[in-house]
Parts: C-alpha cells; sequence; structure tokens
DNA sequence: AGTTGGCACTCACTGAGATCGAGTGCCAGG
DNA sequence: CCTGGCACTCGATCTCAGTGAGTGCCAACT
C-alpha cells in the first residue's frame, strides 16, 4: 500500500536526519534504505507527507526534514524500543549496584542515564509524599529536649529537636514511642500523618492526661518532617558537557535550555508529566508549555514500585535525537532504579 | 615616567577590552581614557608592552589584547578590590539571611554568586575535618540496632546504623551514651576521633567487659562517618547559564569547561588553590594545570572563622572578566557566609 | 631622551558577482 | 500508480576588489 510506504519513508527520513544532522534528499533515501522504489516516486510521497505536516524543507530544493508532528508519528507508530545490547545492559548493573545510600543511587543513575543517552539526564529526588514510614525513634537528650527521627522506606531520614516545657517522664516516654510506632510504621505518609494527628488528646476542658503537652509537640514535630514539600524539589542534573555537541543553534536553544536546568521548579513541572511508572513519555518540542524549549524533547518516565510512582527521570536532549535507543536506556534505568531502592 | 605611564596603557587596554570585548586600538585609548599623550606615543608604549609579553595582537594590523600575563599584572598591581555598592550589600544580606539550613545557604551563595558576578559560581560544602562535634546521639532501634547520630557544628548531620551480635542492655547503653557525649562533644573531628578510639577497650585477652563489642562497633562507626570524605568532595554549581554569553569560541571554550563541571573533583583543585579565608585567590588561563581550561580563570577564596577555613568558593569565568568587581563579589560573599555559619 | 605628526603598509572584513550542485516539481510515457 | 527526464530554484562556496582600523617607522620638534 502506498499508505504503509509512505510511513516507511517517514521513518527512513527521521532515521536519516537524526543520524546525519542534515536534511534529507530523496536520491539519498532510497539508496541508503532498501525501499525497492525510484526517488521520483518518493519525492511524490514526500510532497503529501509535507501537505500533512510531517516533515518540511529548511528551503526550497533542500532535503526534508521531520516537523515535531513527523518526529511525534515517528514515536507513537513507527518505532518500537529497541532493547539494550548486553554491554549496556551490564554498564548499568555494575554501575548502580555499587551505590551506598539514596544519595548514591541518584548521583549514579543520573550519570548513568546521561553517559547512555548522551543527553542531559535529570533525576528526581524520590517525593516523601508517596513513601512509606519505615521506623520512628524518640530520644530524650535532656528530659526537656527530644529528638524525633524519622526514617522513611526510600532510606531518606529526617529529624527534628523537640523542646517541651515540663520534663518528661520515662514511663511515657516508652509509652508514647510505642503508640507511634503502632500508628505511622508501614504507612504511608498520608496515612501516618492521620492517623499521628487523631492520638493527639483533644483539648476538651479537662485535665490532659500526662505527657499530652509531648504528645502534641512530636507529632507536630513529625507531621512537619512529613509534609516538608521542600525536599519533594530535589532533583539532579547531569550530562551537561552534552550541551557542547549542539554546536549550530546555540544562543537560540542552549542558552534557555541551560536555564531551565538551573530552574529545578521548571524540570520538574518537565518530568511531571511522566505517566506511571512502565510508560517512559516523551514530550515532543513545542508541544510543552514552554515556548522557549521548542527545539528540545524530553524524555521521562516514572520509577518506584508499580503501584505507586515515587518520583521521575528522564532525559532532555534536542527533537532530533535517537527516540528509541533514548526511550529504552530511560525504561532500563528507571527499573534498574526501581529495583535497587526495593531492596534497600 | 614613562614606566608609569605604560603601565596605565596596560590597565586602560585590559580596561576597554573587558568592556567592549574587542582588540583595543591607540587611537580608541586615548579617546577612552585621559590619559594626556598622542596616539604615536601610546603605540610606543604599547610596543614596549608587547615584547615584555604583557599583550598581543590577534593579527598584524589589529588591536592590542591583554596576555595572560597581563591580566596577572593588572590583578596583582593595576588594580584595588572595589568595594560593593550598597544595592548589591542590601541584595546579599536579604539574599542570605532567609537560609534555613546548611544546604539551603550553599544553595543561595551559589546563586546569589553567580548572579552578582554574571559568571558561572561554585561553593564546596564545609568540609568535615575542619568543623567540630556538636552532639552525638546512640538510639537503640532495637536491641540488637542501633542509630548512631552525628551532628556537626555547621549543621550537618550523619546516621550510621550499627547491628550487633548480642542485645545491648540500657544501662550499658546509657553509660557508652555519656562517655562517647564526653569525649566527643565540641572537639575537633581529629581530636573526637583521637579521643574515641582511646575508649576502645583493648583486646587484651581479659574477659571484655559488658558492651566492649558495642562500644567498638559503636565508635568504629562515628570515625568511620567522621572520616567521610566523600562528603567533603560535595560541590554546587550555578549560573551555568552564563556560559551562553561566551558566544564565540564555544567549542574550545565552554566543553571542556562544563565537563570540568561535572567532575567535581576537577573544580575542588581549581578552588583548593585558594588561600586562607580573608585572601582572594585568582588563576588566570594556562597558569593551573588544566589545559584545556587555558581560556578560563578561576577567582576564588576560603570561607569560615578566620583561624580556620572551611571550605572554598569562587567563580570560574573567561580570562576576559571585571576582576575587581568579580574579586569583591567573591570576598563579599564569602564573608557574609562565614557570618552565618557562625551565627547558627 | 621623549614626544609627536605624517605616511606607507598590512590585513581582516564586507559585499557583489559568478559558479556549482543537490534537490525539487512536474510531465509524459510505461 | 510508478518512472525517467528535464527545467528550475536557491543555498553554499569562491573570488576579488574596496574599505578602513590599526600598525611601524621616521623625521622633526621640545
Amino acid at each position: 500500500m502506498q499508505e504503509d510506504r509512505r510511513l516507511a519513508v517517514l521513518r527512513a527520513i527521521v532515521e536519516d536526519y537524526v543520524s546525519t544532522e542534515e536534511p534529507v534528499g530523496s536520491k539519498a533515501l532510497v539508496e541508503r534504505h532498501g525501499l525497492g522504489v525510484s526517488p521520483a516516486t518518493v519525492r511524490n510521497d514526500m510532497a503529501v507527507l509535507e501537505e500533512e505536516g510531517y516533515i518540511t524543507q529548511p528551503h526550497t530544493s533542500a532535503g526534508r526534514v521531520p516537523t515535531d508532528k513527523g518526529y511525534r508519528m515517528f514515536v507513537d507508530r513507527l518505532t518500537t524500543v529497541k532493547p539494550l545490547s548486553s554491554a549496556e545492559k551490564r554498564a548499568i548493573s555494575s554501575f548502580l549496584d555499587g551505590a551506598v545510600d539514596l544519595d548514591d543511587v541518584v548521583q549514579r543513575s543520573v550519570r548513568l542515564l546521561s553517559q547512555l543517552t548522551r543527553q542531559v539526564a535529570v533525576v528526581q529526588y524520590p517525593t516523601l509524599s508517596s513513601s512509606t514510614v519505615r521506623h520512628v525513634e524518640l530520644v530524650a537528650l535532656t528530659p526537656e529536649r527530644l529528638l524525633v527521627v524519622l526514617i522513611l522506606s526510600t532510606g531518606r531520614v529526617e529529624q527534628r529537636l523537640v523542646e517541651l516545657s515540663a520534663p518528661l517522664a520515662d514511663d511515657d516516654l516508652a509509652t508514647l514511642r510505642s503508640r507511634l510506632l503502632l500508628v505511622a510504621t508501614g504507612q504511608r505518609i498520608a496515612d501516618a500523618v492521620a492517623g499521628l494527628r487523631a492520638i493527639v488528646p483533644t483539648d476538651d476542658g479537662v485535665a490532659p492526661p500526662p505527657g499530652a503537652e509531648a504528645t502534641g509537640a512530636v507529632v507536630e514535630a513529625l507531621c512537619e518532617a512529613m509534609s516538608d514539600h521542600r525536599s519533594d524539589h530535589r532533583v539532579a542534573v547531569g550530562g551537561a558537557a552534552n550541551l557542547a555537541r549542539y554546536g549550530d543553534s546555540f544562543d537560540s536553544a542552549v542558552r534557555p535550555l541551560l536555564e531551565a536546568l538551573e530552574e529545578h521548579v521548571v524540570l520538574l513541572k518537565l518530568l511531571g508529566e511522566a505517566g506511571s511508572s512502565g510508560m517512559v513519555t516523551v514530550r515532543i518540542g513545542a508541544e510543552g508549555p514552554y515556548e522557549e524549549l521548542s527545539s528540545t524533547s524530553v524524555v521521562s518516565t516514572g520509577y518506584g514500585p508499580e503501584d505507586q510512582s515515587l518520583a521521575a527521570l528522564g532525559i532532555v536532549g534536542p527533537t532530533r535525537m535517537d527516540y528509541p535507543g533514548t526511550m529504552a536506556a530511560v525504561r532500563a534505568v528507571a527499573r534498574y532504579v526501581t529495583r535497587i531502592l526495593d531492596e534497600a
């Protein structure tokens, strides 16, 4: 069918353009790919593809270049994620297996991802809000000063200091500790917050039980630590040196990108469009809200246990990129990171 | 004296070249600066300066451009650090005063510095080795699992998990805790490590006292945490978007710089040349060990209490930069950061 | 000795042709 | 519906003269 061939032509154009970085003409196309027709036929197809908006020519009498719409079609219907080579797989495991803590995992991931894709990699730290409570500890530094330690399933540790107006008896401390553990351990953050709030004695006029003040203050500190969304916004960026390969279109493309990379909020918004853990999302060119980034694409995915997405990771690069390879790398890294966080 | 005038000419050349980014000729020089001599005279001076290696011409019949040696002379003898405007001072305090924790201070500093200088800023996290122990805490998660928490004067918190082969009695735990506090609190890291090592029961064949295993393991963990030089290598980088202003000389200058920025070890080496707290150090062009960075300069200084330098901060930029302004900004930020860390 | 005006010279930069060729669109014939 | 042929377009490259900022040098002046 001509329809099929037209799509084959589109695919060929994208592949050639990605690898050569130059507008691709009808002749070169039939030579490099084995489509068994003449250049003239291809030209006809290209005329149609252009009319439909999948490709353009930078100027009359030059080859064709895919449009955003063309890339979109390519990504959605003309390609399958190609499996990684076993060498790459080995690289991934050996790279990530040595990680010692959460920070290290994220650092290594971002490095790995940027090296695999030769693009700028971005990894979001696991969000507080989607992790669970692994442990809560209460330490009496002095009878009036409590150290509250919160350990989350992702390995993150938060601590808060609580000052009391009156000393707390050891018994009351022990009681409070076990109640906290009972209520919070294993819970999702949101549930834990709710549960904790419930054990605070309501101020109902009656004489409050011993340790009421402590309970209130400690719960307060814990809830505050759990809703500390500052750390939700942490991201690691790596491989900025790959921007140097942009070469042409410097000021128009690299500058806004560099700015975006510093604005972590913007980055998170870009990554945030990522779907749930399994799916790799691709945003191409001007599809997003940032017009300065109209010549860059974002390939991202969520990671974390399959039923809940902890956070996102991905890469940012020129629209002219190797989508199949990049998507495969992003997906693979996300899976490994998920597994490692799960084990830890 | 001609000698004086020649230096004045050199200074004028540097200033003009920095602001216009173009080779500066004799005519333009006498016009813009009020040196009361004719262009011909200036030309003679320039010939001498060129012979002495302070300036060059990119090609015959073009203006002159300072060499590294010329910048060096300018920095060392022809300029005084110009005080910041009061607006800038206000900006600094309002920017840094809101910081809530160590991470925040560093983040804000790097941002501030890059905005003030319009260059790439680099701030090293306070090194472990030059801070003191504020507090040590020991938490029994279970009788066999201890959480060791180390809080340093800079606000950094490190924690380690210790597994014991036998349960530890509460009494022994309390004893151990107070001994740790006694030995370590307030000490410099090095002293604390020595002190801690001293309280480990020596394995002298006699039956070890109760809790000996715990003491050994906990001290081990603490010492390990204190000598965890991984975190000594942490740096924050900001203002990479300023690289976009390089415009020309892209591949030759920006690419290696971007790579260096990712290699934190390299960065630290660059910053590390910084002298003690008060002094601002300038490394110009190829003076350093990295030939790829031959067209970039580093302006850096240490920060922290005057008797000991906690860490370094500074900026990296093209050799063609506003040295007086940059040095002033670096020094000012270092002072504010020092003060803030001191207060906290 | 140091400074200055004059003058010839150098050489990057600019813009106007001229040329080249990859690539196109279209058409007539298979 | 495919194909070969053909005229056409237009960016890229090259050449070449013209321009001018800037220099080096020298003779004259203070």
